[in-house]
DNA sequence: AATACCGAAGTTTTTGCAATTCCATAGTAG
DNA sequence: CTACTATGGAATTGCAAAAACTTCGGTATT
């Protein structure tokens, strides 16, 4: 029962009439007959019978030909999709972002703009290397397999949001010793934009109060415009901050920064827009400094 | 994309494992692997990755497994589906009746007594030739293109049915000019058997007068039995007639017969029954006797 | 005479196997 | 902790068997 011959006999079966078939399907009358002689053999049932000089269905084939109305095009279908998703694929940026997603998510949004037919699959996951771009910072061991074909490290400065109408708000920058008495709102799920931190600040020799572990820059934002409590924003990672009741300070000592390494991998199957995307990220970098 | 592959592709698929896939499917591992890599040419899309020395499933490949499971158990059902038809085929007798009906339906109900799996293709169609067995009569031409194998002409007498409470019930036998001013009940559809008894009636020397001409042999008895009309009664055609009321007497002249024919042949797929049936209707008509 | 299916012989394509190679992991010893 | 080795597992190559096609000729139907 190969494909092949169920096609034949479908062929035959909607002609009935060997001759026209074998022309349909280009290929000469005898191998034909040979091809539905070895099914009926398969299935040890007749499924044409002669009448005159011309064929007709049994029983047995128009039960056949019934079954393959259905199957036939169930299979003609699946090369169809693969090529389909062969060409979302290709359009699909897979991204695994370590750090700095809502900058990422910003960017995004930004360039589909310009490209509508660009997909993005976006992951936070240490494990997986089969990725087109990777970010992550330099307290991660994100470690793949294969070398990157482009490497940008950047130093992403943090600052110290406060509140606009707390008494920090008009300096230009601050020491952040200055504020070891206020309460801090920290990031829970970030641990590691946290650890990093609380090193600032056992560096500036205090060890922060925490007034709240929030998910999301958002939430953050809002705590801080209540006028209850400062927080460390890093420069890119979470977005521009455009809140009228919350200043960002730039943090004389320590040296509050952190590593941003972006990375470009060959994967296959080749994304299309890999590559564009990596340099429109670089430069949405450039164009915030 | 021939089944085989398909086949092989699913079993790589459901093992993640070619050497352990080729040792189920009973061939050797290079030629799954070429097998597989063919079907990749073929869709023109990895299916397969290498994962350290193993190998996983593609999107693609994931992909094509789940239309597989639905369409394959699809495909091997059918052999099975046909063999089951075939079976019962063989049990099934065609039958093509065009005259007797009644008589063969009681044979049917009684032959199915002992043979409870016979099935029964009833026909009355002048046209159709691919037949187990075949009633016809003098009067008919039914022309199969093969000969039968078996072939019994039969004698079937024609008798005049007379209600009881009427003058003629006590008499032995009847001349059918007797009852030329009697009202006549005639079988309308069955007009081969109309015919002949009008030919009958025109021997005698007259034209009948029609009171009612019906469908069925019950309502004839009925009819009858009200006692306004005599009908011909054919001896087996119409069955057995068991009614207090209607008297069946032999005419002596005109001599009222037909004769029915009753023919086996040679089908193709061989009815299991055929010839056992065949054998039972004769032996049917001979216990009548 | 024309149409249409079937059969036989020869050729090409596909499929399968065996031996081998290549690669990645795991184990082991210095 | 590095390096050498063993092992598991997939890919490559070369060759043999089987399947599928083609051409040519045959036979039956109209």
């Amino acid at each position: 029962m190969e494909l092949q011959k169920l096609r034949y006999f479908y062929a035959v079966a909607k002609f009935q009439h060997m001759t026209k078939a074998a022309e349909y399907i280009s290929i000469a009358q005898p191998a034909l007959s040979q091809a539905i002689k070895s099914l009926e053999n398969e299935l040890q049932v007749e499924l044409f019978v002669k009448k005159g000089r011309n064929i007709v269905l049994t029983e047995y084939g128009l039960y056949l030909k019934e079954r393959l109305e259905t199957i036939l095009p169930e299979i003609d279908s699946i090369p169809a999709e693969i090529d389909k998703m062969k060409k979302r694929v290709s359009k699909t940026v897979k991204l695994n972002i370590l750090a700095a997603s809502a900058f990422v998510i910003n960017a995004i949004v930004e360039y589909r703009k310009n490209h509508p037919d660009a997909v993005f699959d976006f992951e936070q996951n240490e494990q997986r290397t089969d990725c087109d771009i990777v970010i992550s910072t330099n307290g991660l061991t994100h470690s793949s397999l294969v070398p990157s074909v482009n490497r940008c490290v950047k130093t992403e400065r943090i600052y110290l949001a406060v509140p606009k109408n707390s008494s920090y708000s008009p300096m230009e920058s601050i020491e952040l010793r200055d504020v070891r008495d206020e309460e801090f709102v920290m990031l829970s799920n970030a641990r590691l934009f946290g650890v990093i931190c609380n090193e600032f600040c056992s560096k500036a020799g205090f060890y922060p109060k925490i007034l709240f572990e929030s998910d999301s820059p958002t939430a953050v934002q809002n705590i801080i415009s209540t006028g209850t409590g400062v927080a460390f924003w890093p420069e890119y990672s979470w977005g521009e901050l455009n809140n009228d009741n919350v200043v960002l300070l730039p943090v004389k000592t320590p040296v509050c920064s952190r590593e941003l390494i972006i990375e470009l991998y060959e994967t296959l199957p080749r994304s299309e827009y890999a590559e564009d995307f990596y340099n429109f990220l670089l430069q949405q970098i450039s164009d915030n400094e």
